[in-house]
RNA sequence: GGCCCCAUCGUCUAACGGUUAGGACAUCGCCUUUUCAAGGCGGUAAUCGGAGUUCGAUUCUCCGUGGGGUCACCA
């Protein structure tokens, strides 16, 4: 009962499967859901549609509520449908009753096919409903025919399951994904037999795989699990997902779940589908990185690394570097026993070149015997980018930049692809930085 | 195939009859401490087609085309 809602007219579920992990689709119908609810004051239901004994497991049910959790979505009510089966029995026998179901003799088509089952006995008419997305939606029901509703009073399908549940639930909005605008005209059926009051309707589109088709299994990562364990961070999997399909009034991108709540608006919802663009998910990922208190941060940068990186100036570095969490790892491979980057040895045979750029081996020689005499007249506590770049800023201007700073940078790294060197200095501090350029300058 | 839904840059989208069709991602170029990253500036890039309605259509209507969804004793 986290969310507290006020309001008892808004009423919303989300109504997974528990045939697979949560997948990225059922996340975000589950959030558009949450938001509303959350916008509105209203309820938010978490409904296990587990009506499917052969396919419905509990470790896939753990998976959908766990992934719901981390990504921030407390639900304010939760059932199981497999727990209420004397509910929909009760139902069925009504309908019966009522002549609106009729118990059905037939053969067997299929292997475990039952003999008998509950048609709905359809009354063949025009149906029209309006749905907050789309607008009117209609249907003629004769092409439906006398559809099965369940398999036996103790095994409810999965239309009959749905209309009693949100009945007796009273669920006030159904916000599901555009592949049930087809079942929409059964359910009301089943609404009008039963005496249900029909819910609002509001259809989302669907994501699509660059293929535009619905995102599936075959389309690589499709479970919210994936994307957490790659290390994307809850943030920002909760905002791509509402910008797929969804888009506030002015330009802001960056939401954090509360930001999206208060400017959500069911309304400005899309119609058509939305393809899923991984890149787009990485931008929204460095965005919230960059959000990340430093403590919360540090503490994931050392968990991933298994190291014990404290110093600020090498956090930033790696803040900026990386995109998923899992770059950790690739990012600090040359960070270590002293404190930043390891020293390889240089290898004699190949870096000069690497080394020496478009000086000759002499000049290089040169400036970094320059640069080095100029750090030795600086103190310790003297040792900052800023001062460091004072002190030899003049020099590199006359001799060219590249050619002091370039040798400067690699010798002090080890490496081609490095920060830059006077944050570089900073970093390891004045004996080290000394240590390096002398011991670097004797293989040039 | 029947039924249903949809249609603006490569992608996510803004526009609710009048805009040089805007933003973001990606991409390209330049700048920034000649690399990587971050940042700054700038560029390329779209209204599916055809009829209407209207003084005026991205926007409203119809047709076509294209794409998608759905047609279980799954959900």
């Amino acid at each position: 009962m986290k969310n507290n809602p006020t309001n008892p007219a808004v009423r919303v579920r989300i109504a997974p499967s528990p045939t697979g992990n949560l997948h990225i689709g059922t996340a975000r119908t589950a959030l558009f859901n949450y938001l509303f609810a959350q916008k509105n004051g209203g309820a938010f239901i978490v409904r296990i549609e587990d009506t499917d004994k052969e396919r419905s497991t509990l470790e896939y049910e753990k998976n959908i509520l766990d992934g719901m959790k981390q990504l921030g979505m407390e639900y304010d009510e939760f059932y199981r449908q497999s727990e209420r089966t004397s509910l929909y029995k009760t139902y069925l026998l009504k309908m019966i009753e009522d002549g609106f179901a009729y118990e059905s003799q037939e053969e067997a088509r299929e292997e475990g096919q039952r003999a008998s089952v509950i048609r709905f006995k359809n009354p063949n008419t025009k149906i029209t409903f309006t749905d907050m997305i789309r607008g009117d939606i209609s249907f003629d029901t004769t092409d439906l025919s006398d559809f099965v509703i369940a398999k036996s009073l103790e095994e409810p399908l999965y239309h009959l399951a749905v209309v009693v549940d949100d009945h007796e639930m009273n669920i006030s909005h159904v916000i599901r994904g555009e592949d049930h605008i087809s079942n929409t005209p059964r359910q009301i059926l089943i609404q009008r037999a039963i005496g249900a009051i029909q819910p609002l309707y509001a259809h989302i589109p669907l994501i699509l795989s660059k293929e535009r088709k619905k995102l599936s299994k075959r389309d690589g990562a499709t479970s919210i699990d994936q994307y957490v364990g790659l290390g994307y961070t809850k943030e920002a999997i909760i905002n791509f997902l509402a910008f797929l399909g969804w888009h506030p009034e002015d330009d802001q991108e960056v939401f954090t779940l509360d930001e999206l709540i208060q400017a959500f608006d069911i309304s400005r919802i899309q119609k058509g589908g939305a393809i899923f663009d991984i890149e787009k998910l990485g931008w929204f990922n460095k965005e919230h990185i960059k959000k990340l208190s430093d403590e919360e941060f540090t503490r994931i940068v050392n968990e991933y690394s298994k190291l014990e990186i404290e110093n600020p100036l090498i956090l930033t570095l790696i803040r900026e570097r990386i995109t998923i969490y899992s770059d950790i790892t690739e990012v600090t491979k040359h960070t270590g026993e002293f404190g930043y980057l390891i020293y390889p040895t240089i290898d004699l045979e190949t870096p000069s070149k690497a080394i020496w750029k478009d000086s000759t081996r002499e000049q290089t020689i040169e400036y970094v015997s320059h640069v080095i005499s100029a750090l030795k007249h600086l103190e310790d506590s003297d040792f900052k980018a800023q001062n460091l770049k004072e002190a030899l800023w003049d020099y590199a201007t006359e001799k060219g930049r590249g050619a002091v700073l370039w040798p400067v940078r690699y010798l002090l790294s080890g490496l081609d692809r490095s920060p830059d060197p006077f944050v570089s200095m900073e970093i390891l501090g004045k004996d080290k930085s000394l240590v390096r350029l002398e011991d670097g300058i004797s293989k040039i």
